[in-house]
DNA sequence: CGGACTATTGACCGATATCAAATACCGTGG
DNA sequence: CCACGGTATTTGATATCGGTCAATAGTCCG
């Protein structure tokens, strides 16, 4: 990879407190690479040869099983994925494509093995991130299986909401399909959804979505801070 | 805790290839305890104080919110839970109760922390069983998104069937309503998907589920190695 | 102005939940 | 051992939610 990128990836706090040869090694054997929209990065059922870090763009993870198919997360910048995969050795259980073009670190799984049995920084760092991971996957089940699904459309309107600066308004950041499957619906039923929050004070224009009454949709959401909050 | 328990916890994967040293100061801080049937241990909101290692019985990890509550998993021997939690300093995002009569092992959160930074055959494992519980989760989700609740019905029964010895007959590991919960369905819908499953051979009395034609029930289920099988 | 894609709407259906009641099961105390 | 009370499970009736299918309406490009 072109050593212009590396000072960026540096800074990243997967990497940022491992020791300059580890990094180095880890780098030598990196590609950063730039892909288009929609295409398919890795498929289900492969082997996990890389540690993916979206630096720039947006990817979708999915998966799929008897041709039925769902979103399974979104992943923004700057975030890692199927590095469970990468450090059991395994098979990715999650496809993913970018939704935009996008650009992306793969690092080799072995080197990420190695750079974990050598540097005990960076394996904090894994750890870290791969905590994460899984208690987002909780809050997404708990989510899935404790709420509507108007109710997981309100609370995803109010995290876009906050995370765009709580200004009264904000963009899906994607398109209403994948963000009906991404809250276990279809885009007819999402549509309806909104439809049902508008009493709430929610009026849907495009992909950008004003909330007229924040109370009282966040009355109808009941945000729980062990669901919605990214933090904990 | 008793010396006389040490050599069994020793052997535990988690624990095998730590060394003596840092295994007997994580030990010397431990509790091995035994708990009575229907406990609660952990609620969702606690900091994480200990990192639980189940030895005897079982136990359930659940969520509630609003006043709706779900099964989130079912903990079996050698099972630990609340380990991300624990890594992260962080407060738990599930509740555990024992379902039976159940011997743990607590380990004070920060001990679990030292240990990790010490001993790096002990991190590997951490890392090896953390990434376990991910791509457990995150196999629970394509589960719960992906197939009806027959299918979910039929394919956990198979996998009981294959845990019991495939013998063409199993009996329920706990009772139906958690089951219920974690196939997420209410108890009557659990009860109408076994008569659903009538005809594909599936027999109920009690808590034994006799199997008379597996593969009628696995071209209903369609398992599928990237959801039902444990190693992957 | 097409043409392709996305989103919306309406009609309908099937899956799942809810409520109520009946029944089966189980442990306890007599 | 049996009756009793409590709990779990099943069944039936009904409601709600969410999905499917089909048609329409935008919208974005070329």
């Amino acid at each position: 990879m072109r050593t212009s990128d590396i000072p960026e990836i540096r800074s990243l706090r997967l990497f940022e407190s491992m020791s300059e040869s580890a990094f180095d090694s880890l780098m030598q054997a990196a590609y950063l690479q730039t892909f288009p929209a929609q295409l398919e990065l890795i498929r289900e059922g492969d082997p996990a040869d890389f540690l993916y870090v979206l630096t720039d763009g947006c990817v979708e993870m999915f998966a799929r099983t008897n041709q039925r198919e769902t979103t399974m997360g979104m992943v923004h910048p700057v975030g890692t994925f199927i590095l469970a995969a990468v450090l059991k050795d395994a098979v990715n259980l999650m496809s993913a494509r970018t939704v935009q073009k996008s650009k992306l670190l793969l690092i080799p799984s072995a080197n990420v093995r190695a750079a974990f049995e050598r540097d005990e920084a960076f394996a904090r760092a894994i750890v870290e991130e791969l905590a994460g991971c899984y208690r987002g996957v909780v809050k997404d089940q708990k989510n899935l299986k404790l709420r509507s699904s108007v109710e997981r459309l309100a609370n995803r309107l109010l995290r876009f909401h906050q995370d765009q600066g709580a200004s009264g308004s904000l963009d899906l950041p994607y398109d209403k399909r994948t963000l009906a499957s991404l809250l276990g619906m279809t885009p007819e039923n999402l549509s309806r959804a909104f439809n049902t929050l508008k009493p709430y004070g929610v009026e849907v224009d495009g992909a950008t979505v004003h909330l007229s009454d924040v109370d009282s949709l966040a009355r109808l959401a009941k945000p729980d801070a062990l669901i919605d909050e990214l933090a904990t």
